[in-house]
DNA sequence: CTGAAAGCGCTTACAG
DNA sequence: CTGAAAGCGCTTACAG
């Protein structure tokens, strides 16, 4: 149905061979021939067909996007990771195999085992995730943004949670707070092991201790109006806290109708500060000081690195596990 | 190197064909055979490779997602479509090539000239939209989501927004309301060729002029601080309008804190009805009356269809322009 | 500089 | 009920 290399070939007088040098580059073409070929490629409207192609080569030039959709997730959150991903596959000449199936084990095992793709990005990867086995034990090589318990064989990505803490802590310190709330992701997000929860709080809680300061942890709520009764809950247990850590994506972004509705000005009454990229900031008109969460930079980086394992396995060396340098945005939100 | 259907022929004794038809069920296999052959495959781990079964079928599996990004749009609105778009593609078998270049175009041309994908969903699709003549010439079908100028030849899936603007036109007039605000989603949509900008706002304003109610349209924003500036300076000029429509998803995600930041109480001293779906509703916590927007249907529907017309190109039939009936869900947002 | 041929791993008429 | 063979549309050693 569709027009094939023969096609190209018989029009332009020469071997399909000739057309697929010609195309790949991988020999010279004398010009003419080259220049026939051209002409019989633009005038039938060629491209190469994509499965044959990854047939010969062993080469799909897709790469499989393993998403995760917890029921209880920010959604909003998760199209900062995706976008970066794509952009910078495609940049690098690969196409993007959207994977959201709640069974992500049996999705992994099934884009890996036909060899749809080349390797894969998993998102959101949790402290003990189902998908590593499976991961590690397919032929394809793939990156991970989060950070798992365990890290052997696999490229990883992961914010420094720990250092962003310790720089939000610090910035509250120095301005002079000494009793500070800090509010973590829900319950649920510790107890499915997502482990920058904890890297969080618990770098806080060092930090502050080291300053002798009183931090108060929180688990924080996911959806209204829980997210408001727990804020103003936590405020009212603890009025003599001078500062809001909050380190939860649904908090923040209803944070700013939360406080206006109890009457609490930022920064006069409360200093609050956060975590949270810029899209993400800009989505929900956001004020406060913030570390930049970097969703672009690990996406890109997982990729570039995943790719780089793709096209050249014995270059790309050992396993590396990656933290972005968190970046503090000030804006005027703290006293 | 991976395990083929070769491999399982010998370890079952049978001819790779053999194990082909008991895979694909298409002829009767004799228990004793189909048993050593599900022991193989078992036993080796064998998944067909899809590359190789994309040719020898022409089908791939996998259906073109493609999606625009315009830099000013309302991201978190995005991911509600593509959700449901990939959830019901694998309930069909399909999986879902993720496609966001900004060439979107070329793109189109790219995955369906390779043969990469099956058909394709088109999302955001704008009045003039140019992604149609390309879609057009190729051999795969598509499925649009949004309703362009054309629709020739085209499967089309689309909220009724007419019929959106005058439900909520209709419930604020039986309260009691002769003086209404409607914001519209920002100019350069208009100007862009988003048709659901001015469907929305021209069956708001005939509607209006039937009950012989004062309608007074504007543009919205998209981003904070303008949009805060702008629903100030709207209800500021409008003094004596009770009612306030929002067709504008940046908007009505901020519309609660730039209310409460005024002191105007919802319904009591303005009644606000709106156009936005359950999940970001969910999200950004709005309480407002609104007309679910229900990208979920739009996505399934668009997605049945296309995959009606790649099984079965014969009896899918003429094509169809879908609107989905508007469905308000009272919150209480009126007076 | 170019061509003929084998091969990638499946599916599916064609035979029996 | 099963097998041998052709073919899907490319790529790439092998020859010249």
């Amino acid at each position: 149905m569709a027009i094939t290399i023969m096609d190209v070939a018989r029009h332009a007088g020469v071997s399909p061979s000739t057309v697929s040098y010609a195309i790949s580059g991988k020999r010279p073409i004398s010009p003419s021939t080259r220049a026939r070929i051209d002409k019989a490629i633009v005038a039938l409207g060629f491209t190469a067909n994509a499965g044959a192609r990854a047939l010969a080569t062993s080469q799909t030039m897709v790469i499989g996007l393993l998403t995760q959709f917890h029921q209880d997730e920010f959604a909003p959150a998760m199209l900062q990771y995706v976008l970066p991903v794509s952009d910078t596959a495609r940049e690098l000449g690969y196409d993007i195999l959207l994977v959201t199936e709640t069974d992500a084990t049996g999705a992994l095992r099934r884009v890996t085992g036909t060899g749809m793709v080349d390797g894969v990005v998993l998102l959101d990867v949790v402290h003990e995730d189902p998908r590593l086995d499976t991961l590690r034990a397919a032929p394809q090589p793939g990156a991970l943004v989060g950070l798992p318990k365990r890290t052997e064989g696999l490229d990883v990505f992961d914010l420094d949670f720990g250092e962003s803490a310790r720089i939000l802590v610090d910035h509250l310190h120095a301005l002079g707070h000494r009793e500070i709330i800090v509010v973590s992701p829900p319950r649920h997000v510790f107890d499915r092991g997502g482990a920058y929860g904890w890297r969080f709080r618990d770098a806080a809680l060092e930090r502050g201790a080291r300053y002798g300061l009183q931090i108060h942890p929180y688990y924080g709520e996911a959806q209204q109006p829980a997210i408001g009764l727990s804020i103003n809950a936590i405020l009212d247990a603890r009025p003599t806290a001078t500062a809001l850590i909050v380190h939860n994506d649904a908090t923040i972004a209803a944070l700013p109708s939360v406080l206006a509705t109890r009457g609490t000005r930022v920064p006069d009454d409360l200093s609050v500060v956060s975590l949270y990229s810029k899209d993400f900031g800009r989505a929900f008109s956001l004020p406060y000081t913030a570390v930049e969460s970097s969703p672009d930079q690990l996406g890109q980086q997982a990729v570039r690195q995943l790719v780089r394992r793709i096209a050249e396995p014995e270059l790309a060396g050992a396993p590396v596990t990656r933290f972005i340098a968190p970046d503090l945005t000030v804006r005027g939100s703290t006293r």
